[in-house]
DNA sequence: CGTACGGTTGACGAGTGTCAAGGGTAGTGG
DNA sequence: CCACTACCCTTGACACTCGTCAACCGTACG
């Protein structure tokens, strides 16, 4: 449980003109799919100065429930899941991010949620204050934002549905599926490989179960032949369309 | 189940000078509180002129999954239900919005969940495509539809808690407070008095339950006296901190 | 008066949670 | 190299919540 902070080097952000990109953001994911890709070069030079990175491994939390929120980031690898805790200690996870999205709440000041690693994760921190300026200066930014939200909006729907609807072994297959999308978008048919990203206690808070029932669910998918499991994390797709018809749709 | 559709009449729409507000928007809630409030004079008239007015009666759907949308609208009162139904019929409720709520997913040409009237509700409606042009001439206008979204997921998050965690008894006193909270606010003691904005079944919809469960709980509430319930829809809230400590927050 | 609809109540059983025991694997120290 | 430990996961037995099915009540409406 060590978090490293690196400030970014200086010679990172030299730009060669007025319209370089700065070179922590060349090689970087969210500067082409993330909320980055609506700045300008010197826009993105402005975040980059006051920018800084950040790893953090499986459990941490970077931001607990009622704090107040110095800063944003953009996840740069690994996982994130972001969840809510009732005062007797049951917990849900409300939303799951990857690469490259954006993490923060603009325009409140307190987290309502906690946002911890699901996986080593690398973040590219900034002050919240000098995001909403750059907002308020954007409205491309504010555009990407809106459209990340409205993202997570229509997935939080679809989890509703899962949660509140669904039996135990369809939440299990639905989550699989998930993944499968996710790894792969296309591929509707043959067989798919994968690691879980998340713990069966990460999968049970997820989909509103407890680890033995994930567990017992995921042997009765093997049994059924729908999957293969080898060792506790790799995961094979063998039946495609018997998964989604296990998944309730 | 008819529905009413009335293009607003010319004289409606006569500005004073270039700075006047439209004569159907004077008195809009949505002016004031809702997403209209970010635009000008002349781009609410720009609005409005392609604006019309639309009753819908009980269980009328607007729109329904799967379906193209061609109109997005505010919401003028009544309440309306978003929900998602599974191949097999089973049905879940992921959202519920009153006036002066903004319905519509903007940047999306298909719906893909549907909306229904939950009660009699007044809709002001207006084309899509002129819409997503005002957003793009107007930053503001974007701006408060950020902020609609924010709110609606962080509602969405909260239900997701509630719907993966609680417990029946739990899901309906947390849909009471819901309530309670909506019609006041402020109040956190001393009796509150509402209708039910929904049946039994809508109910169970919008809590992952049946109907027979959601009935049960009301009873078990009112036995306890936390509640009492005169009809059908009238509830009071007897003991407020009771009644949150049967909501598990 | 009959019917339709929304709601309540009861009996029962299936699906999950709870509790407990044990297996597998990786890391640590002898 | 081998115990030892810690952690994650699996499996089983059992209990309990909640869904299912069915009967019935009250009100509105024709």
């Amino acid at each position: 449980m060590k978090s490293q902070t690196a400030e970014r080097q200086d010679v990172h952000n030299q730009p060669a003109d007025g319209e370089a990109v700065p070179r922590v953001c060349a090689s970087c994911e969210s500067r082409h799919r993330g909320i980055c890709g609506a700045l300008s070069p010197p826009e993105l030079l402005r975040l980059s100065r006051t920018s800084g990175r950040r790893t953090l491994l499986y459990g941490e939390t970077l931001i607990g429930d009622e704090q107040s929120v110095q800063s944003f980031a953009n996840i740069l690898s690994g996982a994130v899941k972001l969840s809510k805790i009732l005062p007797d200690g049951r917990q849900q996870i409300v939303g799951l991010q990857f690469a490259p999205d954006f993490l923060g709440r603009p325009f409140h000041r307190e987290s309502h949620l906690s946002v911890e690693a699901a996986a080593t994760t690398q973040l590219c921190t900034f002050p919240r204050a000098e995001f909403e300026r750059l907002i308020a200066d954007s409205p491309g930014l504010e555009h990407r934002i809106l459209e990340q939200t409205l993202m997570q909006l229509d997935e939080a729907r679809e989890w509703m549905v899962t949660l509140g609807r669904k039996s135990a072994r369809e939440k299990v297959a639905s989550f699989l599926l998930a993944i499968a999308r996710y790894i792969d978008p296309d591929r509707t048919g043959g067989e798919i490989v994968f690691d879980l990203p998340l713990t069966r206690s990460d999968m049970a808070d997820f989909l509103g179960l407890t680890i033995e029932t994930v567990s017992r669910q995921l042997t009765a998918l093997k049994r059924d032949r729908l999957i293969q499991l080898e060792g506790t994390r790799r995961v094979t797709v063998l039946r495609h369309a018997m998964l989604e018809d296990a998944a309730g749709s």
